[in-house]
DNA sequence: GTATTTTGCTACGATATCAGTAGCAATACA
DNA sequence: TGTATTGCTACTGATATCGTAGCAAAATAC
């Protein structure tokens, strides 16, 4: 049995840490997790194998894509389809507004300076 | 000296086991550091001080809020001003489009079964 | 139908990150 | 001159993630 993190908070409830539980610290919650956003981000193309989502997501080892591809698939978000992971509605949903920062991404990130990311 | 973690990855570079590097998976890993999206959200209303941002991110530790606000500001997201912390005009751009995701949140988050969340 | 490859994982030890608490120097205020 | 508040740093234990190994089942090749 893999032993998989704190399950994803629901409304009310603390969100690791967090007391609120307001619904977009449940969300942040949920995105902040290690590949969330970058699994979203490669399903949004069209399903995807496992192997295939691991090697799109930066050789993610397989133990934390498999945790994040179950707490994805526990609120909703993805299914795993005939052809492999896929967003469900909701997540096409959901990634509609994620997208957006892929556009905003490309134009900040050559404004950092190069050694603005040094402490 | 605090014993920071991996500098936030520029264009090109490996973000934290990805090899790819691209803009939004720099962003990606920006923003999957705990709290980071946090400090976003509760900056957008104005101006915190370090002990107002820390009880209103759930009383998240001191050594990883600083650590956050340091990484924010040397990706120039926020500042820190004589009113405390702030977000920067690029800060507002990227909160723009975070600010959709709580609407989202707020349909989404009671649509969870009570169970969903359980593995 | 047997061998080989691919797929979807699980297990596990090593690291990295984070939480939680304590505490301290520097203002600000009384 | 106390006393409170602020902005941190330090330290320790808990949790999350990495990286590698490996295995059973399904698909494909021979």
């Amino acid at each position: 049995m893999a032993k998989d993190g704190k399950p994803v908070a629901r409304l009310g409830e603390p969100v690791r840490g967090s007391r609120s539980g307001q619904p977009i610290m449940v969300l942040f919650d949920l995105l902040s997790r290690r590949w969330a956003m970058g699994i979203l981000w490669n399903l949004a193309g069209g399903p995807r194998t496992f192997r295939d989502l691991q090697d799109r997501c930066g050789s993610a080892s397989p133990s934390v894509l498999n945790t994040r591809l179950k707490e994805l698939r526990s609120v909703d978000l993805i299914e795993n389809t005939a052809a492999g992971y896929a967003l469900t509605e909701t997540g096409r949903d959901l990634f509609a507004h994620l997208e957006p920062l892929g556009d905003w991404a490309m134009h900040w990130v050559p404004t950092l300076s190069p050694n603005a990311t040094e402490d």
